[in-house]
RNA sequence: GGAGGGGUUCCCGAGCGGCCAAAGGGGGCAGACUGUAAAUCUGUUGGCUCAGCCUUCGGAGGUUCGAAUCCUCCCCCCUCCA
């Protein structure tokens, strides 16, 4: 564990069946078994040890029977680094109009073919048992932003009895189980749910129910609200966030793990992350525009090619395009996260917070 | 040479006397995106001193209170016949 002054931050390694990850990391979204648009080779080439997939996603298609049975996620996918599972929780928010929530689990009815599926904490457990990953996610009930108190804290006592369930429910050994604190905007509500679910001695402990529409200087105080009533020596994950800004901000409180969709699916859409802020590559400034995205970045994107070219494959919907992008945005969070962890390490990460947020305001592209 | 059909705002294409600065696509321009129902979605797209005015539907005239829409002549394009 190191220090550095008036923070909270630290570094940390997270061990799994399928190598070692230095924290803070963050983690590439593979819902549905791949990193949109990029090769497991790609991702690993950039520095990545871990990856996020989704329980819900993989058992309604292909099935986690048949991914059990073709020798697990990692070769199904051909990753061989560590991954971690979404319970399904947060589908409980993306698709509200499409479940029903009780005690017993979430009734949710398929977007694919409109069929149903009762997901309980039992039966997430044993789908990411299947799927043969490194970390579990306990099943969770997200809400929105803003929500009355009363269903919050309804919300937060129902994860807490899933997290129980889903620790009686798990039978392996190898993967690790992480619990998720709800509890919305409510500071004492978080704390609450922080202390309740680290009684049940989990292996680490998520922030949830963020980044789901409540303005950035809230999600921060949660994140202040919470931490300190978490174990010092377990990791500790905040899911779902998010832009680099968010990020920085919560390793200064102590965050270890990070996943996002934003670098893939704003590569998608023509958002590029860089050193001095993000900008959409389709704007017409960029026309004529002969230098790289990023000259501090190493990617093939900003070694290789120019503005005016990267914008042209999003004109002409190049597909090329949206794979530079992507190995770009997520070359960019892999750098950061290692300045990050090099910043604490020389117990400077304040200043480097500051000189990196200044950079991206400066210019003002963000 | 004869018979038809057509020329609409950047492009294609509706409109066929007032509710038309003109539907709908495309393209352009911009925005959003945070544990992915997303290579998606939204806005905007003649000008201005912007609740109003000006210019605009191949060109020039005309009819009408009023024309992209009706009439006359001209120019251009397409199909068929010779």
């Amino acid at each position: 564990m190191c220090r550095d002054h008036g923070s909270q931050c630290r570094l940390g390694r997270l061990i799994t069946p399928h190598g070692e990850v230095e924290t803070p990391a963050f983690m590439p979204v593979g819902t549905r078994g791949v990193i949109k648009a990029i090769s497991p080779h790609e991702v690993r080439s950039m520095g990545y040890g871990i990856v996020l997939a989704n329980a819900y996603h993989l058992y309604l298609r292909p099935g986690h029977d048949l991914i059990e049975q073709l020798g697990g996620l990692h070769r199904f996918m051909g990753w061989d680094r560590a991954i971690l599972t979404d319970s399904g929780g947060f589908q409980v928010f993306s698709l509200a109009g499409l479940r029903k929530v009780s005690d017993e689990g979430v009734l949710f009815q398929s977007h694919l073919d409109g069929s149903r599926h009762m997901f309980t904490p039992e039966l997430s457990v044993r789908v990411q048992e299947a799927l043969g990953v490194d970390i579990i996610m306990c099943l969770d009930d997200v809400r929105g932003f803003p929500v009355p108190k009363a269903e919050a804290e309804e919300a937060l006592d129902r994860t807490f009895l899933w997290a129980r369930r889903s620790r009686d429910a798990k039978k392996k050994v190898d993967p690790a189980l992480f619990g998720i604190v709800q509890g919305s905007t409510f500071s004492d509500l978080r704390r609450r749910s922080a202390e309740s679910l680290t009684s049940l001695n989990l292996d680490g402990y998520a922030i949830g129910g963020l980044s789901v529409g409540e303005p950035h200087d809230i999600m921060v105080q949660m994140v202040e609200a919470t931490t300190p009533h978490l174990p010092e020596h377990a990791p500790r994950y905040l899911m779902g966030v998010g832009k680099p800004q968010d990020i920085l901000h919560a390793v200064l409180r102590g965050i270890d793990l990070f996943d996002c969709v934003l670098p893939t699916r704003n590569a998608r859409t023509g958002t590029l992350f860089t050193s001095a802020g993000a900008f959409n590559i389709r704007n017409a400034r960029f026309r004529d525009d002969p230098g790289p995205v990023d000259a501090r970045c190493a990617c093939v994107l900003c070694r290789e090619y120019s503005r005016a070219y990267l914008r042209h494959l999003f004109n002409e919907k190049e597909i090329y395009g949206i794979r530079l992008a992507a190995i770009h945005n997520l070359t960019f969070y892999c750098t950061m996260m290692a300045d990050i962890r090099r910043s604490v390490e020389e117990s400077n990460l304040g200043s480097f917070v500051k000189d990196v947020l200044g950079r991206m305001e400066e210019m003002n592209v963000c």
